[in-house]
DNA sequence: CATAGTACCTCGCCTGTCAAGGTATTTCAC
DNA sequence: GTGAAATACCTTGACAGGCGAGGTACTATG
């Protein structure tokens, strides 16, 4: 991929949540949905995705039950819960902030 | 500080090549700028920095010197070469595809 | 029945961040 | 002059997240 792994860490748990605001999914949907929006430009490779899950769940920000299965196996589906929201809506303020601050860093006066 | 380092993860090279893109400058005060610049939100801590400043060396994108002591201990200097250049403006452009790409996958229907 | 696509999961490595601790020099108050 | 504070640099070890590699299982299609 064009964008390197450490410049999304930290911010897959802001992705995950931010997709699950829109409705409940699975993991391999979000995969497609990740990689369709950003014209396979970003990938969250699966075991990223995975543990990510893991965390979010221990977490209490999302919630599994098992799903019909469609053409495949199985599907493990995700819901966001109350504290998830308040999480995402903290993680969407910080990345603003984020934008921001790095914006502010990167400027170089003979602008590149 | 409220952002979380891994939220700066990948980027902290950026940002010193950045700073130094603007002149020779030396590990304290380049701290300070950051701190500064970023109304104290943003900080890079000592070991980050220097183990940044080592890797980036070693790959050739910045050269060091020892410089005048101000009014504190004796200061090394660092400064940006080409190929840092090189690699600053390529990581430049990668931080405006993060964001353009995380922007789309942060969005959300009924918006934040 | 073999293959490809869907779908999930785990182990172990690698790398960047950082807490903690250490060294050396200069300045300034007392 | 001596002690504290600020300046300035550096290393070690622990930790956490991303991911390569490998594995399981089910369904549809030819």
């Amino acid at each position: 991929m064009s964008i390197a792994g450490d410049l999304i860490r930290g911010h897959t748990d802001a992705i995950i949540l931010a997709r699950l605001l829109q409705g409940d999914s699975y993991g391999y949907e979000i995969n497609k949905v990740i990689s369709t929006l950003s014209s396979g430009r970003f990938e969250l490779k699966e075991a990223t995705l995975y543990t990510a899950f893991k965390r979010l769940e221990e977490l209490g920000h999302i919630a599994s039950y098992w799903g019909g299965s469609g053409p495949g196996a199985r599907r493990r589906y995700y819901a966001i819960t109350p504290s998830g929201r308040e999480a995402c809506y903290r993680l969407l303020s910080e990345w603003r902030e984020t934008k921001e601050i790095m914006d502010k860093l990167l400027e170089t006066e003979g602008n590149a």
